[in-house]
DNA sequence: TTGCTTTTGAACGTTTTTGATGGTATTGTT
DNA sequence: AACAATACCATCAAAAACGTTCAAAAGCAA
């Protein structure tokens, strides 16, 4: 019995019932308690499970954060799939600027058993890239409480010490005129410097962003390639030149 | 049957019908008068429920995000009591270093309609900080998965720019010879500096934590002065000058 | 094969959990 | 108020689970 056959029988196991017992796996598994121990021991460092006396419980994941974030948030099949498209971007050895917001949560999985950098103002996503074992860096600063975002002249100072492959923003005005915009000026700061020490940007922006003009310019249209759904070609699609837009397709 | 199944069990016929008989679970889970007992003094330490004569009833308790956070911690009562004596060195206008870990989770109600700036490398404790209006900065830097707490060098640099009228520090061991030390090496290092940032330095420790050594050196026994419940005066009264302890009574 | 690393199970003492016991407090009934 | 019944608490010893250590077994490269 090999040891990555065991783990994956426990994860399996935990899986399904939420909780394995100690006893039940030595028993089914034909071997000691100290490898079960050991088993759960690493599984525990890795993050999949939390140990408890006798065995050991499921560990709340990313999924199902992001299940729980799907009853309070509108949009999310548009926003999964702007972030499956983004997820497309990202190479190994990337190190990445992930901006706080809904639309950059659902880019987190894809992150996954990348070999990537992460730098994020955003607590919760901190949290989630924490938890699966993405290498990640949460800026300092003031808390902005309803979106739970770093924010403040601390954040962009210690911003300027971080050099980016790709910047993924996300944007609540879309205009032809005024640019990217955001009610916030501060976090529009944030965004703006992020942009500032990477080399490429890319704004998540689902369509209800568009033809809407926030009170914080961020950067201009043509400063970011924009990742959204498939827009209406009459309405919108004259904005933007080739290179700066990409659509999901369903 | 392991104390989580019957933890959650417990819960589950909470939820469904607000009140618990002892008897009942006993004959349901199969056990002792006695693990029943305690299952139920627990649950009630972490808030789940109010314990009646002869079982349980639902818990509407009136501060939800403490009580959750109080589901990951042991030895509830004496933190509180701790944190309350800590709170009485708080004044207006200070600047306050709180240390991530559990205990100091418990200052934060204090914190309350106070006009002070507050530090913090603990997530929870930026969250809830932010949540009650506390002027709060978080600090930036790698996270440590188990604890949420911010550690590293850029944590490190990030806090020589701050100085603390108050700094409160949790710990895990207590020692007259080794000073106060905790497992992790990053982890020491950033309290460490907070100490030496701060004017003022209290360690919140419970009795568990005495007469522990742990890896890493933080500080000195006469670096700070420690907070806990009362001690044994025999065993260690004589490691702490009068200067250097204050204890909380019931 | 030999030498090296990794994995495993057994053995140890320690900690946690458990059920039983005896004494005290609370409840409901008369 | 008196009583029995029940629930409560503190304490204790047995059992189970724990972490640590170590040597044997297995796997692997030279």
């Amino acid at each position: 019995m090999l040891t990555e056959e065991r783990h994956s029988y426990i994860l399996i196991q935990l899986k399904k019932y939420g909780l394995v017992k100690s006893q039940d796996l030595m028993q089914y598994l034909n071997c000691s308690e100290s490898t079960i121990r050991r088993d759960l021991a690493q599984l525990e460092e890795l993050g999949e499970l939390s140990r408890i006396h006798g065995g050991a419980k499921k560990n709340y994941h990313v999924d199902e954060e992001l299940s729980i974030l799907e009853k309070s948030s509108i949009n999310v099949q548009e926003k999964k799939e702007i972030a499956k498209l983004a997820a497309l971007f990202i190479k190994e050895n990337d190190t990445i600027f992930l901006d706080a917001g809904t639309t950059t949560l659902y880019l987190i999985p894809y992150l996954k058993n990348k070999n990537i950098q992460v730098v994020t103002n955003g607590i919760q996503h901190a949290v989630l890239l924490a938890d699966q074992q993405t290498k990640t860096i949460l800026l300092g600063g003031g808390i902005k409480l309803k979106t739970k975002a770093i924010i403040g002249t601390t954040t962009i100072s210690q911003l300027e010490n971080y050099r980016f492959t790709t910047c993924f923003l996300g944007i609540n005005g879309v205009d032809s005129e005024f640019g990217y915009t955001t009610p916030d000026s501060e976090e529009a700061a944030v965004k703006k410097q992020a942009h500032l020490n990477s080399s490429k940007t890319f704004i998540l922006a689902d369509k209800t962003k568009f033809n809407k003009v926030s009170f914080a310019k961020v950067i201009e249209l043509e400063d970011a390639i924009i990742l959204t759904q498939q827009l209406d070609p009459i309405l919108y699609k004259n904005y933007f030149s080739q290179t700066t837009i990409k659509e999901a397709t369903k």
